[in-house]
DNA sequence: CTAGACTCCTA
DNA sequence: GTAGGAGTCTAGT
């Protein structure tokens, strides 16, 4: 073995249990012999030897070997007698599994190794050892914690049923501590499942919290005097021992004798006649054929082999001297240099290259205390012309919030904090002392208002939409912005968060202070204005310096990339757009859901009541685990679906199936949840939200947090409002216009199936929305050749459910969930609709090619959306990022349209003298409006032409878009 | 007090 | 089958 070579290791004990609890039992047709565990385990052997290239491993390993326990006493035993000791045997149905996946490894042609008296842990680790030792690299294909303290610069680990590669950063990520004190925390942790003592009380998070404190297991056990919190102090000095035997059985061994070297290891062709053979006995069909088709072996002519518990058979000897297939070759990638191009791609790319190289120091920043100190950073930003940007709050809230300070970043690593509102460090909770030597804010405002509405001067800030908000209740008027968030939502919407910690640590290699280090959480948080004023300008210089930094990668990013014009016209306008409909908040009627909720409440203690009655016994309804004891335990109803943890599901259609067959707790309990969830998510919440002094509720939107391009709502979400139960519609009565005002809700009318018809390009559809036709009922006609005269019901809400479904990314089985129908029946539906609009079909495989291709789909105005899930191996994985993938151009298309119009609005009704009109929410594809009941006349008409009008000139639609618009004193009669 | 599972509300 | 947010319960910190 060589520098350059790639060892993979299987923990092929670990596979076996893992793969035997997730996923689906599976027995040999002819003989009912279970195996499900070796089926996956033969699937993943395959890719992993046959098809890497093409998995999110990405690479083609040289060396191959799958390791096993060999039994379960090993020198751990004699260390701590009762290691492992309360492990329970075996499941029945996985003993005979553990023999045939050893088969399994043989037929692969793979070294299968095990040794007496080390685990698997240990002969891994040794392995690992020696090839780093060689100068090769090693994947362990495992997602075992056990193994993690081996992760390190050229050993990875692989989990193969989550597709995910797991690095240092993961590892980090996942436990808080790098690869090589995962040892000293799991010592601290211990392991209920492998008795590992551990002490007592201490978790992951406590354990990483108290090394990264001091450093490492023995310092901490010298040192544990000095812990302050009483009872962890106690616990850990009592039980310091535990915690050194637990870190001796914790620790793998990397010096086990083993049997093979490295080069016995080399990876070789597969065998295809003898893979077959075994597979074949198995009865893995499909497998079988992808092995045939792969090798070129003719799968016919080679017979089924035997399998049997002792070792691996074949009835006639497999065909040895069979050509064996062509050996993988490594890929190359190829990484030409950019550098010295002056075009905006090879920017961005120097850009990003030289962002990671960056340090960031953090005491490098200033604070400025007096008048003349503020002068000098203003007349610093002015020469910069672009200038990072951050508030500092009381609150996350703008709307609650009081500005504390105000910072500005006026180069890399150079930044000045100007504190205006920390309160005194030594003034009590209620006291309102203010601490010496800080400007105040009036004056700190005065003299930065002109700078923050100055157009010539670039601010670049994260999520700048609080930033607006909080300004414009001081009558500054934010202007010349740049919002990384949205730029870097524009550019890689799909993968990853766009926080500015993440963006930091993505771009920069940054860890940056979090919220929760600086301020705490919970009960023991703090709010900014509290901080001591050192740290608060450490924190506060480094998100002005980190957005300015990133500001210098992303943007040269989004020129090379096309999607300037995207930043600028769906994102950057909609900041100021959705601070001002936040700000202005809707009304609702307290006293209403007050009512409400006391009806609800009777309501449902009457159903409790009796429930408890038909149960024989009062247990808590809301558990779902309680109360699938009681249905499914207790009264012996028929359990349907399992959830993923194998708890009954008592989900509301579970439920609704039992009624149907006749039981009546199951139809009050969905009664009673129905009347619960109203209460306590709408009448009992909202009112908390009631803002104190506008006495409205201001929702806040995330621009950033949909894969699609959506928006999303919170505290409160005021997107999910009740609408389809005549009980639920009573929440939306109680959404109210000012008195002498009126709501106006506005909708799009089926848009997503118009842009669908647009896209695809679909004659029927194209033509029934123009001529203004019932879509379902068009659709069921050409589906089941009914006249649209007469049509029957059920008949046209089947077609609608399949609309619906190709929106989604339709498959025969969420058809046939939704529908309540066999899966069969479902997919000759779908075969079908596709017969009738071939058009979908071709749309539907093209757009899953681009996105394999490129990663990502495009909206109809050019937004991105990425799914890099859709090269994942895993059929399930790669087939919901198919679905994804197929539903994000139309619902972001959608979004878009929204967005667009959103943007005109304001402009359009100040144009035509209704400035006084105003727009307060967006669901997805409703605006909802408040006005002057004077105005309402006249806004409706503009209204319904900026949102029909919206998609151009960017796109003309081949579709027309449709708005319903009405106005009434409440939400739910105006929509 | 937090995290995850489960359930359910919307487009 | 797509995209979200949030309340409750429970187990673990």
């Amino acid at each position: 073995m060589k520098k350059g070579d790639h060892l993979f290791l299987v923990d092929g004990s670990g596979y076996i249990f893992r793969a035997y609890h997730a996923l689906p039992p599976l027995t040999r047709k002819s003989d009912g012999l279970p195996v499900g565990a070796v089926s996956g385990f033969c699937n993943m052997l395959w890719k992993l030897v046959r098809d890497a290239r093409d998995t999110d491993v990405g690479i083609v390993p040289t060396h191959f070997a799958v390791i096993f326990d060999y039994s379960s006493k090993t020198f751990r035993n004699e260390l701590f007698s009762e290691y492992k000791a309360n492990r329970s045997a075996p499941p029945d149905d996985l003993i005979p599994q553990f023999g045939l996946i050893r088969q399994a490894t043989r037929a692969f042609d793979l070294p299968c190794i095990e040794m007496e008296g080390f685990e698997a842990d240990d002969i891994i680790a040794t392995y690992c050892r020696m090839a780093c030792e060689a100068g090769a690299d090693t994947t362990i294909v495992s997602s075992d914690k056990d193994l993690m303290q081996l992760v390190g610069a050229s050993v990875q680990m692989y989990d193969p049923m989550k597709d995910k590669q797991i690095g240092v950063a993961e590892v980090i990520e996942k436990w808080g501590v790098p690869p090589e004190k995962m040892i000293d925390l799991q010592a601290l942790t211990g392991d209920s499942v492998d008795n590992v003592p551990g002490v007592p009380g201490i978790g992951p998070k406590t354990a990483a919290q108290l090394l990264e404190e001091f450093g490492d297991l023995d310092t901490l056990l010298a040192r544990a005097s000095e812990i302050k919190q009483n009872k962890r102090r106690e616990t850990i000095i009592a039980n310091a021992d535990n915690a050194r035997v637990s870190r001796e059985l914790v620790k793998l061994r990397n010096d086990a004798p083993l049997p093979e070297t490295l080069d016995e290891l080399t990876l070789r062709p597969v065998n295809g006649p003898m893979l077959i053979s075994y597979l074949k006995a198995m009865e893995f069909t499909s497998l079988t054929r992808r092995v045939a088709e792969t090798t070129g072996t003719d799968a016919n002519a080679i017979t089924a082999g035997t399998v049997t518990l002792e070792g691996f058979e074949t009835a006639h000897g497999p065909d040895l001297d069979a050509k064996p297939a062509a050996a993988s070759t490594n890929a190359k990638a190829d990484t030409g240099a950019a550098s010295g191009q002056k075009t905006p791609a090879a920017l961005a790319e120097r850009r990003a290259q030289a962002g990671a190289g960056q340090t960031i120091d953090l005491s490098a920043y200033r604070t400025i205390r007096d008048q003349a100190g503020l002068d000098t950073l203003i007349a610093e930003a002015y020469a910069a012309g672009v200038v990072g940007f951050d508030l500092q709050m009381t609150s996350i809230d703008p709307m609650l919030a009081e500005i504390t300070g105000i910072t500005l970043g006026t180069g890399a690593g150079q930044a000045g904090y100007i504190p205006a509102g920390h309160k005194a460090q030594d003034s009590d909770l209620l006291g309102s002392g203010r601490m010496d030597g800080q400007l105040s804010l009036e004056a700190a405002l005065e003299a930065l208002g002109p700078l923050l509405s100055d157009p010539s001067v670039l601010k670049v800030g994260h999520n700048l939409k609080a930033e607006y908000l909080l300004l414009s209740r001081h009558n500054i008027a934010l202007e010349a912005f740049d919002d990384i968030m949205l730029m870097s939502y524009v550019l890689d919407a799909g993968s990853g968060n766009h926080t500015l910690d993440a963006l930091a640590q993505r771009w920069l290699g940054h860890a940056a202070t979090t919220v929760k280090d600086l301020l705490g959480s919970g009960r023991s948080g703090i709010s900014f204005d509290r901080l001591e004023l050192e740290r608060a300008t450490q924190a506060a210089g480094e998100q002005a310096d980190l957005s300015l930094r990133l500001w210098s990668i992303l943007k040269p990013r989004l020129v090379a990339e096309g999607l300037v014009s995207i930043y600028e016209r769906l994102e950057r306008p909609l900041v100021s757009t959705l601070a001002r409909m936040e700000s202005r908040g809707i009304a609702i009627d307290r006293q209403m859901l007050s009512r409400l909720s006391g009806e609800l409440a009777q309501k449902a203690a009457g159903l409790e009541d009796e429930i408890y009655k038909a149960a024989g016994e009062s247990f808590t309804i809301g558990s779902p685990k309680q109360l699938g004891d009681i249905l499914f335990g207790k009264l012996g109803l028929p359990g349907g679906a399992k959830t993923k943890t194998g708890q009954w599901s008592t989900s509301a259609q579970v439920l609704e199936e039992l009624a149907a067959e006749g039981h009546d707790l199951p139809r009050k309990i969905v009664d009673w949840r129905q009347l619960t969830k109203l209460k306590s998510t709408y009448t009992d919440a909202l009112p908390g939200y009631v803002h104190p002094e506008t006495r409205r509720v201001h929702t806040s939107y995330s621009m950033a947090s949909t894969s699609t391009g959506r928006l999303s709502s919170t505290e409160p979400n005021l997107q999910n409002i009740p609408i389809r139960t005549a009980e639920g519609r009573k929440i939306r009565t109680a959404f109210i216009a000012e008195e002498g005002n009126r709501l106006i809700s506005a909708d799009y009318s089926q848009i997503e199936l118009r842009i669908l018809a647009h896209v695809a390009d679909i004659p029927q559809l194209k033509a029934a929305f123009a001529n203004g036709d019932d879509i379902h009922a068009i659709t069921a006609s050409e589906m089941f050749g009914v006249p649209v005269e007469g049509m029957p019901r059920d008949v046209r809400s089947r077609a609608k459910a399949i609309n619906f479904g190709i929106v989604y990314g339709i498959s025969a089985f969420g058809l046939a969930n939704q529908l309540s129908i066999p899966r069969e029946e479902a997919g000759a539906y779908i075969k079908r609709y596709f017969e009738r609009f071939p058009g979908i079909r071709d749309y539907m495989d093209a757009t899953k090619a681009f996105c394999r291709d490129k990663g990502y789909v495009e909206t109809i105005f050019g937004r991105r959306a990425h799914y890099p899930d859709i090269r994942a191996s895993n059929p399930s994985i790669r087939a919901n990022s198919e679905r994804a993938a197929i539903n994000a151009p139309i619902q972001g298309s959608a979004a878009d349209i929204i967005r667009r119009a959103m943007v005109k609005m304001d402009g359009a009704l100040e144009a035509a003298g209704l400035g006084g009109v105003r727009m307060l929410l967006q669901v997805h594809d409703e605006l909802v409006f408040e006005a002057a009941e004077g105005d309402v006349e006249k806004a409706i008409p503009i209204i319904r032409k900026v949102m029909e009008d919206a998609a151009m000139p960017a796109v003309a639609l081949s579709v027309p878009l449709q708005v319903d618009a009405r106005a009434a004193h409440n939400w739910d009669e105006a929509h």
